[in-house]
DNA sequence: TAGACTACTCGACTGGCGCG
DNA sequence: CGCGCCAGTCGAGTAGTCTA
């Protein structure tokens, strides 16, 4: 759209300024951000790929903020991050709640003080593969990837009038709604999922007509470890049997059963493993590792061989709903189960201890179609999200049109 | 031999050194 | 003093050994 009638500028010639922070004297050191205080302190895990993530975040005092130069933003300023992951973006705009903020180590800002260029506008074209191509050409470093304030002043902008400028913003900006809307219903949707399971488990007994009775996981399943997947039977994509890792958790379309595995393995492999497959139906999560504090929990729709950082639990159906179970297991935090040591690590034994107040299988079914329909919609609504991104970025690209 | 546990790799991230 | 760079640390995941 804009490459016919647009002007080609580097960053530097365009009145743009890219700043880098204060990494002096006076750069804080750990011990003296905090949870509560006075300025912003970014950190990486601030500036995602998805613009500003503000979950974690640590602040400097009064003093210190004042004691340091250069590296506070001011409104309509761009966050690019320049080290280790190198070109995230984010946007220091009006609906980002902190007045004072400052970028750490890892961090640029770029501040448009050119008339000429609307401030949306070059944070889109910078979220752009136009851009994008540039930075991954620019970013040097094997062990770790670094871009230079240089070499950000000499990417390559595609400027066009002012008036396609904010036809262009006004395009993108419904897909940037959508997609914040949709997120947002996402999160909306999962917190409230687990208020209603964890308000249901926690009834009054006296008051409730549901009649619970209290049962410990080892009295309602079996429960069973992987098998070690020597690497000389890593390797084949396709084959009879799926085996999965812990990675596979992250897989698309893997958000709640595992569906696709990166591995498969035959009956023979199996066999030489001395491996057993688990049945559809179990319900698998990690064992070791700082990964089970994510807790990611997963049901196997098919025979599926298993990994040995990975712990199966396998439903007895006299007593028990194999999708009321996923749910159960949704709300326990294994952080509290893992043993105190260096690595992070749950056994059998506690798992096999752990109690659940659960009512009949009648009432087991009832409730898991509610929680499934509901699982149902998240996923879609996720499947939605991830469409809504991909297009965005498409219509960016055409619009840039390099 | 199953389950528990350890040791390791790899890559991301952070702090701050040291040269110009 | 500023900026580029490097080394240490941490997090996530993997593969193998130990032991009851």
């Amino acid at each position: 759209m804009i490459k016919s009638n647009c002007n080609v500028f580097l960053l530097k010639d365009s009145a743009i300024k890219v700043i880098d922070g204060d990494r002096g004297s006076k750069y804080p050191c750990a011990d003296e951000r905090k949870a509560k205080g006075y300025c912003l302190f970014l950190n990486t895990k601030n500036v995602t790929k998805n613009g500003f993530i503000f979950d974690e975040v640590n602040f400097i005092s009064k003093e210190q903020h004042n004691k340091m130069l250069k590296g506070q933003l001011q409104k309509n300023d761009i966050v690019l991050s320049t080290r280790g992951t190198v070109g995230h973006l984010a946007y220091y705009n009006e609906n980002v709640p902190y007045p004072f903020v400052r970028i750490n180590s890892g961090m640029v800002i770029i501040r448009n003080e050119n008339e000429k260029i609307n401030t949306d506008f070059l944070f889109k074209l910078l979220t752009s593969e136009y851009i994008k191509n540039q930075i991954d050409k620019l970013s040097f470093g094997s062990a770790q990837k670094q871009l230079t304030v240089k070499s950000i002043k000499n990417l390559k902008i595609l400027i066009p009038s002012i008036q396609i400028q904010i036809k262009i913003v006004n395009i993108i900006s419904i897909w940037d709604n959508a997609i914040e809307l949709c997120s947002k219903l996402i999160d909306n949707m999962d917190s409230y999922k687990t208020y209603i399971l964890f308000e249901l488990l926690n009834m009054n007994l006296n008051s409730s007509t549901l009649d619970f009775k209290e049962k410990s996981l080892a009295e309602i399943s079996s429960i069973k470890g992987g098998y070690v997947f020597k690497e000389e039977f890593q390797g084949k994509t396709k084959g009879e049997i799926p085996f999965v890792k812990i990675n596979d958790f992250n897989l698309p379309g893997n958000e709640k059963f595992i569906k696709n595995t990166k591995y498969w393995v035959n009956k023979d492999d199996l066999d030489k493993m001395k491996a057993k497959v688990f049945k559809k139906n179990s319900i698998v999560f990690a064992k070791v590792g700082a990964s089970l504090y994510l807790n990611k929990r997963r049901l196997l729709v098919r025979d599926t061989a298993v990994d040995n950082n990975i712990i199966c639990i396998i439903p007895n159906e006299e007593f028990c709903n194999y999708e009321f179970l996923y749910q159960l297991l949704l709300t326990i935090d294994f952080a509290n189960l893992s043993q105190k040591s260096s690595i992070p690590l749950i056994n059998k034994r506690d798992l096999l201890n752990l109690k659940f107040r659960i009512p009949n299988l009648d009432m087991q079914d009832k409730i898991s179609n509610i929680f499934k329909k509901y699982d149902e919609i998240i996923i879609n609504k996720t499947k939605v999200l991830q469409l809504l991104k991909i297009q965005k970025n498409s219509l960016l690209n055409k619009l840039i049109a390099v």
